[in-house]
DNA sequence: CATTTTAATGACCGCCGGGTCAGTTATTGA
DNA sequence: TCAATAACTGACCCGGCGGTCATTAAAATG
């Protein structure tokens, strides 16, 4: 053994050099793998694989482990709480119904992707890497449930809703969703009878019952 | 180097012999690592020192790693599940204020102690260790939730609460206490102005309100 | 006190996986 | 056409940790 490198016949299309389309390739794979097995779990080389390339090139693009799984939070995340906010800007029905398009539209574009690993991911990892726990706390958490405060206030202000916390009251309504993610990655694929479409409407309507001002049964 | 062993001065008090208390220190021991680090990032070597022994002294009492993960589970948390159904057994009150009751008592008991590392490591190592993962949702959270679900029931049928499937009911309630637990061990210590007791009430408020059959505003 | 028993120790082993780099080959451009 | 360049590879290195076991000494036995 020892060196002897390499001469043998080669699959020739894992040969091609395209600077370009790596580092999105290797994320979209590093997303699966890491949201499949966790942070500590998750193998160089298995990343590699699942990306098409070896381990080598992974540290042409990204210097550690570490910093390959921020650039997976900075990628896949951040553009779909932009997007929910431009939504609510421009819509006109009540604050109750924009609530349900919010949580369905979260739930297709999110709870129902590989995406969801992300959450599970970050809160595995947040002892560990607190640096990237305080990250998604004050980049996603934070800005969703000031975003959802706001929707709360002002259904408050027209009426809808009765007197509360808007604070209070969105951590409660987003804690749903960041548990509904994690569950997805964890116990749900063990918990027979589960039905995620279900469970979050049901859950909508009484939160939404519960913070009405008057009641409608 | 090599071998030499040990023959130095050495600290007189480790040495004692007590085969009975080991066991429930190691646990003890393994149960706050846990949950401080998760599973992969436990180091033995921790453990042991967390519990004033040696690393070798571990493998008297329990044959893995794995394997010591399962008894921490099983010391810990099954206890009080049989408990909160004993307490309600014997409730003469009214059904929401047995719910109040009862999330108080898990706050303060488990959600407020070192207990609550456990769902985020189960969480965590759900893929991982997937026979873990089943033997938790059975024993633990299926048990939990049959448990909530004939309260709800029990609340329609007495005409408290609107009808609904208890059963999904069930699992919204009781996800917010797993999600309270596992907010606690990971983005909670970055969370400012965070108080688990005001949101806790919070929630069960608008939870009681979102099921409730009329409506007192 | 001498002997046996066994709780407890910690140096060591072997493997695994993050990270490196000498070597290989596609591409560029002169 | 043929350097020169740079993308890409994978064998290798090495530190860390789960797990072992020969050794030590506390307690039990007689």
């Amino acid at each position: 053994m020892v060196v002897e490198t390499q001469k043998k016949s080669r699959n020739i299309c894992r040969w091609h050099r395209r600077k370009e389309d790596r580092p999105a390739e290797i994320l979209a794979a590093a997303l699966r793998i890491f949201s499949e097995k966790g942070f500590a779990a998750t193998k160089l080389d298995e990343v590699a694989r699942e990306a098409g390339v070896s381990k080598g090139t992974l540290y042409l693009y990204f210097e550690s482990k570490e910093v390959l799984l921020k650039e997976v939070v900075n990628e896949f995340v951040l553009p779909h709480i932009i997007n929910a906010e431009s939504e609510a800007a421009t819509y006109s029905g009540s604050i109750q119904d924009l609530i349900r398009k919010l949580v369905e539209q979260m739930r297709i574009k999110i709870l129902e992707t590989e995406l969801c690993g992300i959450p599970k991911l970050i809160i595995s990892e947040a002892t560990n890497f607190p640096e990237l726990a305080e990250f998604y706390l004050l980049n996603v958490i934070q800005r969703g449930r000031k975003f959802i405060a706001s929707l709360i206030q002002m259904g408050v202000e027209r009426g809808e809703f009765m007197q509360c916390d808007p604070v209070t009251v969105a951590r409660s309504l987003l804690s749903t969703m960041v548990f509904t993610a994690i569950w997805q990655q964890s116990l749900a694929p063990f918990d027979e009878n589960y039905d995620m479409k279900q469970y979050l409407n049901t859950h909508v309507e009484i939160f939404l019952r519960g913070i009405a001002k008057d009641n409608n049964a």
